[in-house]
DNA sequence: AGTACGCAGGCTGTATGCAAAATCAAGTAA
DNA sequence: TTACTTGATTTTGCATACAGCCTGCGTACT
């Protein structure tokens, strides 16, 4: 049975308002999924007459996600995807597992019991998209799932510097794990269970290194894939390497 | 003699570009250096005919701040300056410590020669306005000097954050500075100088010993500063506590 | 053939117009 | 006197208009 709706009018659009923000969680979207590939170009009127607004909004969103650093502009050009690079990604990683480390580790220590469910329902729902084989869905969810726990140690600075790098992960992980053609490593489940059960325990120092373990695991594996060489065993007649 | 205009047509007033930006510039400033005070209302029509332009470049810069979290605004509201919270220095101080401990240690494994020319620079600017007892100038070479040491670790992650830190930190640091009246503590330059050294010499764990001891020293004397009691000797009559 | 100039088109940056929303003031009822 | 309603005013959010910059192509010149 259809729940009757008692938040809103049922027809009322938001005629102001929302204009900016749809537009720019939709691009954002679309940026770290990759549906708006590194490089795209994201010209304003194009924009505009998609999401049928005019460019002010679009603008507004633009100079939003460049402050974000998902979005590039140049003066008088057009702005583009901001494009991931490769070169950069042992500082990534060294950001990555420094964050993790000591968001983790405060959450351990101050992690109040309404923390504690808020983890645990994230997880929850992580676990659940780990079932579905979708690799989309398993990413987003285990951000939030890291994001809770972050929050779990109340330091704004740490979150907010940990989810932008967790969002701008997000496009690497999204090749990484396309790769495996959407089917997961399990061992994220135990490893999420076993930082669940530190941060339950406030064992701050446990929480840590496990925290640190994790992002290891992580870069390991995305490196594992770069590394992979699916034309290595190709002869290639008299070539000899 | 003054030096010829070759860089560009001696009247050609930018026109078009550099509108935003200008404005941008200038509320940063104003608000960093507390010009614009915690919770000035920054209506958009005002500022607009203050620097002479429409209210479109002003809301870009409006919105560029609160991405920036130096402005607030809600929605169909006017914006204004972001009020600095005493409840959140705990966590600003985690934040600024971590940070200048990271950036620091990396500096110190990966400074080159021209990065330790570039901090020299800038300590050197930085003893200039020491000498100078300009509190405010004396800030922005702070901050400029550990920019530069930062930009040595070569994280651009850690180096955003702490900019972001230690801008915050000005406003807070205007309070405490102002309050000494221009008579500034000579030890921040002795402090400095071993920082340098340590960076110098390469040595990562004294750099980052270095680095937090500073750290710690900035927040107990904010703290200090807190605790001032201007009025503690004054004789309030019957009352005794 | 290759290069320089010019012009047209598109796009961005800025200015302006318009309507919804919020704030404020006055007036009225309780 | 206090609280509520209503109308005027201010201000934002979005749409639109305009002007300069960049690009690409065509043409003329060397």
């Amino acid at each position: 049975m259809p729940r009757k709706q008692v938040t809103d009018q049922p027809d009322r659009k938001p005629s102001r308002g929302g204009g900016a923000l749809r537009i720019y969680e939709g691009l954002r979207h679309d940026i770290l999924t990759m549906a708006l590939p590194p490089g795209e170009l994201l010209d304003e009127v194009t924009i505009a007459s998609r999401y049928a607004v005019s460019r002010s909004p679009v603008r507004e969103a633009l100079i939003r996600l460049t402050a974000e650093g998902l979005v590039k502009t140049l003066p008088n050009k057009s702005a583009m995807v901001a494009s991931l690079n490769i070169e950069e990604f042992p500082a990534y990683l060294d950001a990555l597992d420094l964050m993790q480390r000591v968001t983790t580790r405060l959450a351990a220590s101050l992690r109040s019991e309404e923390d504690l469910v808020r983890i645990k329902c994230e997880q929850a729902a992580f676990e659940r998209t780990l079932a579905k084989h979708d690799a989309l869905a398993m990413i987003e969810t285990n951000r939030n799932f890291h994001i809770a726990v972050s929050e779990a140690g109340k330091n704004r600075h740490f979150t907010m510097l940990y989810a932008r790098l967790l969002d701008e992960g997000r496009r690497m992980l999204r090749l990484y794990f396309f790769s495996l053609d959407d089917s997961l490593p399990p061992e994220l489940e135990s490893e999420h269970r076993k930082i669940i059960d530190a941060i339950e325990a406030q064992d701050a120092d446990l929480a840590e290194r496990l925290a640190h373990e994790h992002a290891m695991q992580v870069g390991e594996r995305f490196l594992a894939y770069l590394g992979t060489r699916r034309t290595a065993e190709v002869k290639l007649g008299a070539q000899e390497l």
